[in-house]
DNA sequence: ATAATAAAGGATAAAAATATCCGAAATAAA
DNA sequence: TTTATTTCGGATATTTTTATCCTTTATTAT
């Protein structure tokens, strides 16, 4: 569904989200809370950085936090981020494009499953899933 | 979503399907009306007819049919053959399983959309997809 | 029988995704 | 100012996915 670099993308900016926002967290206690490999998720946080939803400052005492409140930052820019926009508006089958116009043969019952997925990745806020871990509801780690 | 076999598998499965059932199709033709590479599409095929749900047959005027009447065989079958049961019962997040027990922070809003597709994907047929091949209203290729 | 045809299967090749390593740049603390 | 820390960015390595090539095997038609 999505790409290693996006499911590592998604879990680490929950984790900062759920960090007091004037706190920095740093890239291995990021790595290690999230269970995924430091090194690739340090490219993964350079682009999000690039992107302009995460900030990072370096030197001692350095680190990442959220650009903005948890409650503007949605799943669906996180992706859109990491892996484009394939997820949220290509065809199911890979033509070219998804054109109504010019269906492919899944195209009238994938297009509102994807328009679901993408309904819920938009509509679902870092806050809530920063939210579900302070609960002790939900986990970041098997 | 699917990769690029799956996507592959799906749309040679749909075309063989639209054949007429006795007629035998071939992997070129195949290839061609479905706008996939030939020899990726030869093993694609082969892991479907090893899978039970697509017949071979070599020599002259030799081919491909499908092994039961087209609506007995849904999409979902054909996934899971190709790309496995991850997209039907994996985690958003990667985890290890998806685990309601343990849910990661996407788990209650990802696993219906999921298992949404899952449900899509059961209860469409190769014979509705045929169909709307042959009523011209829907295409395999850009 | 022989030749022609078409899929099977093994060996590679190319491309993309995943992952690591290391020197450079920035920054804060000593 | 020096040193330690931490991210950045480029290079490289590994793994997986995608794709091609070629020989073998089965089958049909001549
Ligand atoms: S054309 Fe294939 S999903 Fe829309
Ligand atoms: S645990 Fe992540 S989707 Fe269920």
């Amino acid at each position: 569904m999505f790409s290693k670099a996006c499911e590592y993308g998604i879990k680490a900016m929950i984790y900062i989200a759920q960090q007091d926002g004037t706190r920095r967290v740093g890239l291995k206690q990021i790595a290690e809370a999230t269970d995924s490999p430091v090194a690739f998720t340090a490219k993964i946080l350079q682009t999000l950085v690039r992107d302009g939803v995460l900030v990072s400052i370096k030197g001692p005492s350095g680190g990442f936090n959220l650009s903005r409140d948890a409650e503007k930052i949605n799943l669906a820019h996180i992706v859109k981020a990491i892996d484009g926009d394939e997820i949220f508006i290509g065809c199911g089958l890979g033509l070219e494009k998804c054109d109504g116009s010019r269906p492919c043969p899944v195209h009238f019952k994938f297009a509102s499953v994807r328009d679901g997925l993408s309904a819920m990745l938009h509509s679902t806020t870092l806050k809530e899933m920063a939210d579900g871990l302070d609960a002790g509801k939900v986990y970041l780690t098997h």
